[in-house]
DNA sequence: TTTGTTTATCGTAATATTGCAATATATAAA
DNA sequence: TTTATATATTGCAATATTACGATAAACAAA
């Protein structure tokens, strides 16, 4: 076989599956990186930023707007991408809870 | 071409993504929430919990302790898998880093 | 030593991801 | 309308991941 059994999951497992997949490649760290680096959410120059060509970016920014964490807005002929606040809330929040959850455990 | 450009990008973005990579399926998602969900960390049971033969859930577990998300000590036969909290502030560190400079952005 | 138990590795098929050239689409400006 | 600019989509080759049967390795117990 190959490629994964997700029905054999529960649906937050997939979730936040799919949500650190969004952020398992170097090039999609480097996309929110440079987003949190300029201080306008001027976007677009990512393209200029990275050693990837245009088509390859483009894709990349898909997957992390598919997986929500960042959204554009069109503003003209230019897209305005920007991190999305909630969905670095929600990926925080399940690290607070494996926390809480480690507390009272060996290792 | 295809397979990544791991060169063209820093160590600390091809470290992360690694660590997302680790956490990027269900599987593996649910070997954690199992981990975390057992009082004691005795493991090899996993097996019995998971929809999925043996040798894919050692690879599963090989993946997750390449990336210091688990460590096992070999206990006899069985081998003791848990949670390796280090990683896990590493992780949260990160999107406590992404908090902070969200502040003061627009979106 | 032989047997049973636990985990790891090998080999391989099915599928998914990555990257880019070529091209399409959409809008602004001339 | 024509031209330039910005982004998306398509198609395809190279590579990586996923899953598992078969088998190996390591060790405890009989």
């Amino acid at each position: 076989m190959g490629a994964s059994k997700l029905d054999s999951f529960s649906a937050t497992q997939n979730e936040l599956a799919s949500l650190f997949k969004a952020l398992s490649h170097p090039a999609r760290i480097a996309i929110v990186d440079y987003l949190l680096s300029v201080d306008s959410c001027i976007c677009g120059d990512i393209v200029n930023e990275l050693p990837l060509a245009q088509p390859t970016i483009s894709q990349h920014l898909k997957e992390l707007k598919n997986a929500n964490i960042i959204k554009g807005t069109i503003e003209g002929t230019a897209i305005c991408y920007c991190i999305n606040p909630d969905t670095i809330d929600t990926i925080e929040n399940h690290f607070g809870m494996i926390r809480n959850q480690l507390k009272n455990k060996c290792c």
